[in-house]
DNA sequence: ATAACGCGGACGGTATTCGTCCGTGTTCAA
DNA sequence: TTGAACACGGACGAATACCGTCCGCGTTAT
């Protein structure tokens, strides 16, 4: 992908079910199925997003993350350096001072403050970093919450409930046939997904 | 490196040099043995940059590169998008239209217009293409310009005027025995870079 | 005791990037 | 006319980053 990565990509799209008002926890596992998406990879995320102080974590068969701050103080900027860790849009490697004039003695003027490709860069990328920082959870739920069908929400939360028991129920009502037993994880996780491409 | 790459990099040094107020055109190499970097490489970013209609090349052996544009009309977006072309910040993958509820048929509110992630992402890209295209070849040229002692900009010319001069005249001279012979190229190009690389 | 949970590290496949090397066609000096 | 340097483009190789899976560990509720 380009710079902001998948990992980011999942990341906003979980979040954003447990800003949900009313939202209970949820495992990431059912999050990543919930939106058709690798569940391995979505538990590699949600670690990162608890040091950062984002979600909180409560482990047990009853587990599962939430939010541990409210949405609205949650910005994307957050959410982004929490999960790909402030790359820099751009390394200087400090070519000003290898000119040939100055015979491998770079004088004190040639690296004296930031290069000044460098320094527009830099201010490229506050600038961005700027508008990330200005957007949060709640405002993007928001935005969703203004196109869905109300009570979209409700059906969400039963849908995560009826996991959970039947993952319970599993485990109580299991005779020696398992015909119907894997029921809850549904048509499996199908969610390889091709690789991205180009048309020829 | 990150996002924006060592191209851009090694392109923007090379057009610095171009855009001094009398600089006649220079070869790809030569750019680059002024720098202490890779010639090879640097020769594989000017066609890009020709093909943006940001340099001109004339070929044959007093050929070279010079700014197609004056320094001033020439932003550092416009240098960006030659050599990397138009990479986006990130790319969505419409995960919205995943959704387990929809149970494969996504229904229409889902996917109308942008995705609310994606739009946060684009506004953060365009601010950050805003600041770039704000700034010109001329205007960097002038900061560096402002830093460095009068008079350096003749002394690359005449830098770059002896190696023409010395080609030519390898070329005249050379006899059987080539003692001097290859004094141009100086003490070679040992511009491989050991890859960047953390403390451990 | 079992099964799910969060956590973290190891692993593999693919794409991208940096950099080199080659071949082609063109222009100028000797 | 020969040769050298130029721009141009493609093939190639090594190193890296990213996506995604798998496994083992300690914890919690049934």
């Amino acid at each position: 992908m380009a710079h902001l990565g998948t990992s980011v990509e999942y990341g906003l799209h979980c979040l954003l079910w447990l800003a949900e008002p009313g939202a209970a926890a949820a495992s990431s596992r059912d999050l990543a199925e919930l939106q058709g998406v690798s569940p391995s990879f979505v538990a590699k995320i949600f670690p990162r997003l608890e040091k950062a102080g984002i979600v909180s974590a409560t482990p047990g068969i009853h587990g599962g993350y939430r939010l541990a701050q409210p949405a609205a103080q949650i910005s994307v900027l957050a959410v982004v350096d929490a999960i790909e860790g402030r790359k820099p849009l751009f390394e200087c490697q400090e070519i000003r001072g290898r000119c040939a004039l100055f015979k491998g003695r770079a004088p004190t003027w040639s690296t004296q403050g930031v290069c000044s490709i460098h320094a527009v860069m830099l201010r490229a990328e506050q600038r961005m970093r700027d508008e990330l920082a200005g957007s949060s959870l709640a405002d993007l739920a928001g935005t969703v919450a203004r196109k869905a069908p109300a009570g979209l929400d409700g059906e969400v939360r039963v849908w995560l409930g009826d996991r959970l028991q039947a993952r319970l129920k599993a485990r109580s009502g299991d005779g020696p046939a398992r015909s119907t037993g894997k029921r809850a994880t549904e048509a499996g996780t199908r969610a390889t997904r091709p690789r991205r491409r180009e048309a020829p």
